[in-house]
Parts: structure tokens; sequence; C-alpha cells
DNA sequence: GCTGCGATTATC
DNA sequence: ATAATCGCAGCG
């Protein structure tokens, strides 16, 4: 079943936790959630909206619990969020890993241009194991920025798949969040 | 207007 | 370990 609004506005490091397992649905894709990080913009030196910064970019972060919050990074990947919390938080959860459950073919010409058959064992293992490999496969650019995660072609789905034993560490190549790059926010299992 | 850099990835 | 590559925040 669908989740609804009322799973996203809640504390975010929860929201992190229980989205592992569940389907994240993008048009023709699912692909089962493995790993997540929490960025809680009022204390975390990490998130971009730390210090409630409301920039053209950051906008999105600071609505209700809910909304996907897609951003480009190095000039050449998108990654994706889902905003969590109430309005005005500043809170979301970054999706790092997936595990693809349908459309395999589309999937292997949108990461790598080639069809699945040709695909050599490097390539499907990091096939989508990184926030910016997702987008790429999935097609999710800026502009799905702001999309809610309620709707038709983008939400989340709880199949009843159940995660036995979570695994948390400090988070990805943030060294430069000071006491924020000890926090242990990231889940994945 | 200009400058510097990043919640990454692929390759050396 | 490092290049690739660009939107945008910060400055003034």
């Amino acid at each position: 079943m669908k989740l609804q609004k009322s799973f996203y506005i809640r504390d975010t490091l929860l929201v992190a936790q229980e989205l592992l397992g569940k389907v994240l649905v993008y048009h023709d894709f699912k692909v089962r959630i493995r790993e997540t990080e929490a960025y809680i913009g009022a204390i975390d030196k990490a998130a971009h909206c730390y210090g409630n910064k409301m920039t053209k970019r950051t906008s999105v972060m600071f609505r209700e619990g809910g909304s996907a919050y897609i951003y480009m990074i190095y000039g050449m990947h998108y990654c994706m969020n889902i905003v969590t919390g109430n309005a005005g938080e500043g809170s979301g959860v970054l999706i790092r890993n997936v595990e693809p459950l349908v459309n395999l073919d589309e999937i292997f010409v949108n990461r790598y241009g080639i069809s699945r058959e040709i695909a050599n064992k490097y390539q499907i293992k990091n096939l989508t194991n990184g926030p910016g490999k997702l987008c790429k496969s999935l097609n999710i650019t800026k502009k799905d920025n702001g999309h809610s995660l309620l709707s038709e072609n983008l939400y989340v789905e709880d199949d009843g798949y159940k995660v036995d034993y979570i695994h948390k560490g400090k988070r990805i190549n943030i060294d430069y969040a000071e006491e924020a790059a000890d926090f242990e926010w990231r889940f994945f299992y």
C-alpha cells in the first residue's frame, strides 16, 4: 500500500530507518530502498538548509513532509531526497542505494546506454548502489524537484517486506560538516 | 559579474 | 587519489 502523508510528517531519523525495505515507485520503475541518510537542517551542518538557510535550491526542503527534493551535485549528478517533518523544519532523507525490482532492461539503457544482456558483472554490481546512480537509472532529474510523493507517478509503497537488522554508520562525503560528520545518520541493511 | 565548491562517480 | 563539470550561493 502507498505510504500516506502521516508517514513522512514524523521524526526524520525514524522515517530514514522505516524507509528501508520500502518500494520507491517512479513511473514504470520499482526499486527497493536499501540505504538512506537523514539530514536535519536545524542541527546539521551537513544539510543544505543548515541554519534555516532558505535559498532557491533548498526551498523544497522546508515544505511539509512528503515531497521529493532533487538537486544537482558536482555539475553532473542528481540526488533524490524525501522531505520529512513539519513545514518549516528543513529536513529530509537522501536515498543512497536501491535494488531494482522491475523494468531492468530500461534501467540498463538509462544507466549505461547498453542492453542488459551485454552488461558485465561490474556493471551489474554497481547498477544502482549510489544516489547519483539511482537518479540516472530511473531518469530522475531536476524536473521532479518538489513533486509530491502522494502522486500517481511518484510514491513509496509498503509491500510487506521486512528488514531484519538495520546497520547504522556515519554519513558519506560530508567531512566538512564538523561535529555533524560524526552523527550516525546513515542507515542500511 | 566573478569565484569557488559540492549529500558523486568512474577511472588511475 | 583525482578529474569531470555546472548551478548557485556569496560577495560587494
